[in-house]
DNA sequence: GAAGTGAATGGTCACGTGGCCATCTCTCGA
DNA sequence: TCGAGAGATGGCCACGTGACCATTCACTTC
């Protein structure tokens, strides 16, 4: 694999001279700079990018750990930071962390080892690998962001979904549509796994004046089994809701599924409202209201925070920022037949 | 950041015998290893592979191009390819050439620039960059492996669907059940766009003596835009199809849309077929019959044959396999009406 | 007790680059 | 003719590691 010193060589200049032809043309004479661009393509020469981010201490690679990148939200989110970081000429590693801590700390170590300049991360629950994410920080120089979640006492900056905004926007659009039994497919230990929407719900519910019967109460795994399974119990209690609020996409396709094998109605039976708009939820019927995130203007802003404070070699600034939900209505919500 | 040279300092031991405790521990005394071990701990250390590795001239990274992370397709192959490959104690770079072969060719540099040990791609459309993926190959000693699609004239090793086995397949299927006027959504200018679904249709017609009037023959851009306009095209038709064959699942989403806002029922007045087995194609109504592929078993053998090749060092070894489709039955499908 | 042996540990250099300082050459004005 | 100054080019070292060779030391053997 060709140098710059073979580059240098094969131009007859210094080696010197040969790499101000890539990092500062304008110090060369035009038939200097010429030879030397010559022996570049000649050679197919391409500059060791590993050997460059050595010397300076700082490597031009970001770390991205999501949750799945099968879920949608996160294949978009992956897509959209992938697009943003390449434009500005660093590399993007990528990893899943299945929302295990474990097997989240074995990714970080190989993001360490690496030496990312920047990571973006979806942490998965519980705070256990805070501390090695602070390490990275102080001694590893590491910036880190958050993104769609943030860990209890992190000093790192997030850029989130106004979570209770959007949730509470769920209920109230359940509640004018006349709903008085609203159960939402969440986690009720929210507290615990430090989920916002699940922290959400029942907070909103209160605010509207609206009951939360007990047995509406199970948390689930969320998980597109665990809401399949909910939701069935959901539909055969004695009193089942008039509404169905899954929190996210991957719980949606579960819920939905069981719906249909239940043979109930939609919306005439149950009104169905979920969190994420995938492609197939406007292919169903009757196609899906949905509460969307602006997913590209996170990674976008995300890749934008990152790279700035890099490049500014400055760790400290701290960007929290949230996005609106929106609600997009599409006829999965009617009111409630009248019992 | 510690390196090494500070474990040693504070093991009090040579930085010889401080790496040793991390590559060959065997070769030390128990106590000088436990001793080295704890500095290590209290360090953080964690070694700079990206030092190791320009200094061994051979990276602990993969590189992965896919047409678009966010097609399913893809996002599970990322998926299972991050996995394999992190088990390897290797890192996964990712970028997307959306079938474009300009931009997937800046990102060949970046690949190159990272010294990417091994890259497994699914190259855009146009053989423009095969020229230079062999100089990657050959001066760059990179192991290319094309996955998905192979370029014209390519010298690597590929893994693929069995194209022509699953389009003939799904063709006998149609047939079987009574179809004579069947349309795909795919390309009739194959053979310049290498697409081997595109060529294998025609050829599975003829095979089955059934004839492919001109107004069928018109091709699609594989997308779901260019699937949902020529799906309303074909079904208006004086004789429409009485079988439409979607040729991939993004294809599949726009066609199911045409399908849904000219009220035609499936399977009724219309038999709907598509490759690829999306979260969506079980949650329609009804269910849809799709031709799948074994994604996993295809991204696990992709990673298996490039680490092997790279650490045996051996990078002319050329793998070349092809998995066999499946279908599978849903019901969208059945005996065309009888007219 | 000297030489031999093998286990344990240490020293040195190169990988390809970026940054810094040094040198060379030419032009121009006095 | 000479010196100043700027423009153009060159030399050298460090980044953190892996590979290889060198050294030390305890212990065995005759």
């Amino acid at each position: 694999m060709p140098s710059i010193l073979d580059v240098a060589k094969r131009a007859g200049v210094s080696p010197t001279t040969a790499k101000r032809a890539v990092r500062s043309p304008q110090l060369l004479t035009a038939a200097t700079l010429e030879r030397v661009q010559r022996a570049i393509l000649e050679l197919n020469y391409e500059p060791d990018r590993t050997a460059g981010d050595l010397r300076r201490g700082h490597s031009h690679t970001i770390g991205l750990m999501v949750g799945n990148i099968i879920e949608p939200f996160f294949a978009q989110l992956t897509r959209t930071i992938a697009k943003a970081v390449h434009a500005r000429g660093y590399a993007l590693i990528v990893a899943d962390n299945e929302y295990e801590s474990t097997l989240e700390l074995e990714h970080l170590r190989m993001f360490h080892g690496q030496r990312v300049s920047g990571l973006i991360i979806r942490s998965a629950f519980g705070s256990g690998n805070l501390e090695y994410l602070q390490r990275l920080h102080t001694q590893g120089g590491t910036y880190i962001l958050e993104i769609d979640h943030f860990l209890h006492g992190s000093p790192f900056g997030h850029i989130m979904l106004d979570n209770e905004g959007g949730v509470l926007m769920g209920v109230q659009y359940l509640h004018d549509l006349g709903h008085r039994r609203i159960a939402a497919l969440t986690v009720y230990d929210a507290k615990r796994l430090q989920d916002e929407r699940g922290e959400a719900f029942p907070k909103a519910m209160r605010s509207l004046g609206l009951r939360l019967p007990k047995e509406y109460q199970r948390g689930t795994t969320l998980s597109e089994e665990g809401a399949y399974t909910r939701t069935l119990e959901l539909m055969r209690l004695k009193e089942p809701p008039t509404a169905i609020f899954a929190m996210t996409g991957n719980e949606a396709a579960g819920a939905f599924r069981a719906l249909k094998e239940l043979k109930l109605r939609i919306p005439e039976e149950v009104s169905f409202l979920t969190f994420d708009d995938y492609s197939w939820t406007s292919l169903v019927d009757p196609p899906l209201d949905v509460i969307t995130q602006p997913v590209e203007q996170m990674g976008m802003l995300a890749v934008k925070t990152v790279l700035d404070a890099i490049e500014r070699r400055d760790l400290e600034t701290v960007v929290r920022q949230r996005f609106p939900a929106t609600l997009i209505r599409r006829g999965s919500c009617a009111a409630p037949k009248v019992v």
